[in-house]
DNA sequence: CAGTGGATGCTCT
DNA sequence: GAGCATCCACTGT
C-alpha cells in the first residue's frame, strides 16, 4: 500500500506537478493518519495566496526549502497543514485538505470527539485537530519524525476541481482529489 | 440533504 | 474595521 519516503527532492518542483502526485500518498503524524485524497496548489503568483504578497512572520515557512511543513490559523480557530514544495526561489506549497484514515484511528476519534470515520480528516482542520497538528510544528521537515511521508504505489483515479474557500482566483482548477473518495471535504 | 450564521484571532487597510 | 485557504449547530425541506 505504502511505498519509499517522500525526500525533499520530490517536493523541489512546482506545486503544479507536486501537488496531483500526492493524491494517494501516506501522510502521518505520530504514526497516525491517513490516505491523502484531496489538496489544493497555491503559489507565489496566485491572489488567493498566503505567499502572494510577500514574506510574513506568519508565513515565513512556505518561503523556507521545500519539504517543511507549514501550518496557519484559519478563521482564528483552525490550523492548516500544508506541505512547502518550490523550486529555486519560489514560495509554493500545496494545501492537505482531507484523508481516508488509515492508522490510529481510536487517537483521531479521541482528539475529535465521537466521529463518524467519514469526518474525521474530512477537511484542512478536522484533519489538524485529528493529527495533533498546530503551529508548534510550523517548519518541521517532512521526512524525519513526528512527520512520516510514504510515495503511493500507483496513480490513482483523480479529479480536478476549482478551489474551496476563496475569494480571488477562484476559477483556478487547482483543487485534487481522489476520485470518487467518500473522505473529501466536499465532492467534485 | 441544502442553506445560513456565529465563533474566533490574527493580519492588513 | 474588514477579511479570512473553516467548522459546527441549527434551520427548513
Amino acid at each position: 500500500m505504502a511505498g519509499k519516503r517522500l525526500t525533499r527532492a520530490f517536493f523541489a518542483r512546482s506545486v503544479h506537478e507536486v501537488a496531483p502526485e500526492l493524491i494517494g500518498a501516506t501522510l502521518l503524524f505520530d504514526g497516525v493518519g491517513g490516505t491523502i485524497v484531496e489538496v489544493e496548489a497555491y503559489d507565489e503568483d496566485d491572489p488567493a495566496s498566503h505567499s502572494f504578497r510577500g514574506m510574513r512572520p506568519t508565513t515565513a515557512s512556505m518561503f523556507g526549502p521545500p519539504g517543511h511543513a507549514y501550518v496557519y490559523r484559519s478563521y482564528g480557530v483552525h490550523w492548516c497543514l500544508n506541505l512547502v514544495c518550490a523550486p529555486e526561489g519560489r514560495a509554493e506549497a500545496a494545501l492537505v485538505r482531507a484523508l481516508a484514515p488509515t492508522h490510529a484511528l481510536e487517537a483521531m476519534r479521541a482528539r475529535r470527539g465521537l466521529e463518524r470515520e467519514r469526518s474525521l480528516c474530512s477537511g484542512p482542520g478536522k484533519l489538524c485537530q485529528a493529527l495533533g497538528i498546530t503551529r508548534a510544528h510550523d517548519g518541521l521537515p517532512l521526512d524525519e519524525p513526528p512527520f512520516e511521508l510514504l510515495a503511493r504505489e500507483s496513480g490513482p483515479p483523480l479529479a480536478v476541481g476549482t478551489r474551496i474557500g476563496i475569494t480571488r482566483a477562484v476559477e483556478q482548477p487547482w483543487r485534487y482529489g481522489l476520485a470518487g473518495s467518500p473522505f473529501l471535504s466536499r465532492r467534485f
